[in-house]
DNA sequence: AATAATTTTTAGATAACTCTAAAAATATAT
DNA sequence: ATATATTTTTAGAGTTATCTAAAAATTATT
């Protein structure tokens, strides 16, 4: 039983709906998240509970078995893959990947994937600082951190951001902040939380603003 | 109306079959291509007269329309772009593409094929020495010829495989003929048809069977 | 040109996924 | 605890793409 578009559709929104809270995922909340109606998604349920991709009982939503939830992260995997080779390799922003990634993550074909994963340097967040699973599933322990949490001294590089719009991609552009950028925090300013950073070599003082819009890794 | 992933496939096998012949493309070869059955492709054909893909007249089979072949010659440029891609940066081998550029073809982002596209450096021929449209749906005039038609004294590009059987491919591999390989045609002997080659800087004897299955590219 | 063979189309059904509207179950409020 | 509101499920129907079987048109044969 060959598994469909849209099954892994619903098996990755379920994925996501559960990372936010403990209990089970609600009906209306992934008709909410994949914008369509309750009805059907009672329908696909039962089929995915047919399939065992989820545990499923009448009213009291679902929860992806282990058989799920290895898809699901095996299409996360995919999504931020795709999203690396598209922002380092293709000239794509940050905020233009989605769409895009959201159809490659489909593709089937394990050494593609290998392959790829491979040919980034087996990277191990994608453009918004998010994990990349290895191969096994097995997220990354080092969590991304806004810049804003990073005490004074520290060093880390830019892995994300949390706002995506344009006008604060436009100002990362300005002051040469870019994926991989490696930042030192060199002072914290008490009446305002703005940042002194240096970053290419020349100091920066980004505002809260900046710095709570950031992510990065500590080293 | 979006397309479906059904239509575009439909519409690149007529596309295809157009190439064969001068005439219309009959019901049947469609569904012979597509592994259908004659009663789907007469629904499909409808439906993609409807829409202007193609020009249909009952029982006279179907030509592409402007409209059509335009979507056909760009699935074909998408097709060989990720082909070239797969070898020549994910280490696929030739004959190992084409199932999973048949996934990616249908991948919509115009930004993606372009930014492909230049990041492959605008290539002109895919890994089977096929000739890879730009952007506009214009085909490279040189095209891709066999080894065995090329003349003494003639330099060229291997650019292809007609035999793409692992057996032929592991002979190229043996002796060291990649795609893009400089051959300089020394001689070929009259009474067996077998041609003598300079590549990597060493001469080989390579037989008719060979350079019958081998495409080049004259410069 | 009439008959036979082939190709193509129509008619009616099926499977996957979706919808609306109504019924059933659960949660909330008084 | 009973009534009300919300959530979820069921029932029935529509769409897309497919199929089988039978009818219609075209092509080939004698």
């Amino acid at each position: 039983m060959m598994i469909t578009l849209t099954e892994e559709n619903y098996i990755k929104a379920i994925y996501h709906l559960g990372k936010l809270g403990t209990a089970n995922v609600s009906t209306n909340a992934i008709a909410k998240e994949m914008e369509t109606k309750a009805s059907s998604v009672t329908d696909m349920v039962k089929k995915l509970s047919e399939k065992a991709y989820v545990d499923y009982k009448k009213y009291q939503g679902v929860s992806l078995t282990e058989k799920g939830k290895a898809i699901a992260v095996n299409i996360v995997r995919k999504h931020r893959l795709w999203e690396v080779f598209l922002v380092e390799k293709l000239n794509f922003l940050w905020d233009e990947v989605h769409d895009v990634a959201e159809q490659l993550e489909h593709i089937k074909s394990p050494k593609l994937i290998d392959e790829l994963d491979a040919f980034l340097n087996f990277p191990t967040h994608d453009p918004h600082g998010d994990p990349i699973p290895d191969k096994d599933g097995n997220f990354s322990k080092l969590d991304k951190v806004k810049l804003s949490k990073v005490a004074v001294g520290e060093t880390c590089t830019c892995v994300g951001v949390e706002d995506s719009s344009s006008a604060f991609l436009k100002y990362l552009d300005n002051h040469k902040i870019a994926l991989g950028s490696k930042i030192e925090v060199i002072a914290i300013e008490p009446f305002d939380e703005s940042v002194t950073i240096l970053i290419n070599a020349s100091k920066l003082n980004i505002s809260k603003h900046v710095s709570n819009n950031l992510f990065v890794r500590t080293n």
